[in-house]
DNA sequence: AGAAGAATCTTATCATTGATAAGTTTAACT
DNA sequence: AGTTAAACTTATCAATGATAAGATTCTTCT
């Protein structure tokens, strides 16, 4: 029999791509403290030990979900590149915000492995598009700023979606905001 | 005899400030994860439940150690607040990358109680610096961007601050930077 | 001063976690 | 078809944070 079975390979099916799914739903209903070995496993209805050959680890498939998290990012950003920093850097923060568990996994070392190679190229695309985003502007730039201005950009907008994500931008509009939005605060902060 | 006694007090001297320090030790020396409770007590000398009577739990802990940092992290802004943003900008960063262990835990909600009150108002001391800062520039911007430029200076500020520590900046810079320092790149990136 | 009470701190125990070795079942490949 | 390799389960381990119960020391009240 063919072995070309679309994807359904082993006696259990593709649970590679199950336990991933598992963990992107318990991440998002329940937070990143849910994100067990166990928790993952019972979800996917499978033995707690089922994910060792597929990802070694736990911090392995943290290292695979975050990847998926970067290459979504990627995909977000890639088609308004063009359009420029600020509509590149509201598709940054909204990504954060509308993914908050996916986007803190991606920038928390000390649960995944930034040296495992999936993910690091992942990783290496998504900072990538900062350059590419500069570089657009490089016209106007002189050439010995633009490493800081990459940096501030990606600076600025990293921090305002962690910032977000945290609710302390909330707090800094209820206790000052003239009446603002969020989103119309980050128009503006954006700009 | 006087309780007076400094402040040793009770039968095993000061235990809370003891626990602190222990656990500050701890987190520079061997990062965010040895920030067991565990680990903390064993290293105090004491044993693993003595910490219950002064914290509470794990939480409250470490909590107590997190409001100590922004504390320390307002008390080394207050000075430079009237040389303007890039001056506060730059002690803010520095002060992450020269304690990063403290600056990760002191946003790390999923470590920390944001509604133990200490800490709260340690944390808007700090997060009202940087109203104080933009609301100098006032005569220069108008009333209603100010909160959006507020958001923009944190969050480029903080997203600075983590891509330091997580080692992103550094990567950035093997990659594409233009034989920069960190330094350099700091100073162009908060101009 | 002395007794009652309250707080600190220890000991012992519990449920839970991630990892792993050993065994079982199923698929893959001659 | 039969051997090998991989997936998956079961059982177990060391380690963690929390907590109840007991022991010790300080405080407080008369």
């Amino acid at each position: 029999m063919q072995t070309q079975h679309l994807k359904k390979n082993y006696h259990h099916g593709d649970l590679r791509a199950a336990l991933l799914h598992s963990a992107r739903t318990l991440l998002e209903e329940q937070g990143i403290a849910a994100l067990g070995l166990r928790a993952i496993t019972r979800h996917a209805g499978v033995s707690s030990a089922a994910a060792t050959p597929h990802f070694g680890n736990l911090t392995g498939l943290l290292s695979a979900l975050a990847t998926a998290g970067y290459e979504e990012l990627a995909a977000a950003l890639e088609p308004v590149l063009p359009e420029g920093p600020h509509a590149a850097g509201l598709v940054y923060v909204h990504f954060a915000m509308r993914n908050p568990g996916l986007f803190t996994l991606m920038f928390r070392s000390d649960l995944i492995d930034r040296s495992d190679p999936a993910l690091a190229m992942a990783a290496d695309r998504t900072s990538r598009m900062f350059t590419q985003l500069i570089d657009d502007l490089e016209d106007r730039l002189p050439q010995k700023t633009r490493a800081g201005t990459r940096a501030a950009l990606w600076g600025k907008v990293h921090g305002l979606a962690v910032l977000a994500i945290d609710g302390l931008l909330d707090a800094l509009l209820t206790s000052r905001g003239e009446g603002l939005t969020l989103e119309e605060l980050l128009e503006d902060a954006l700009r």
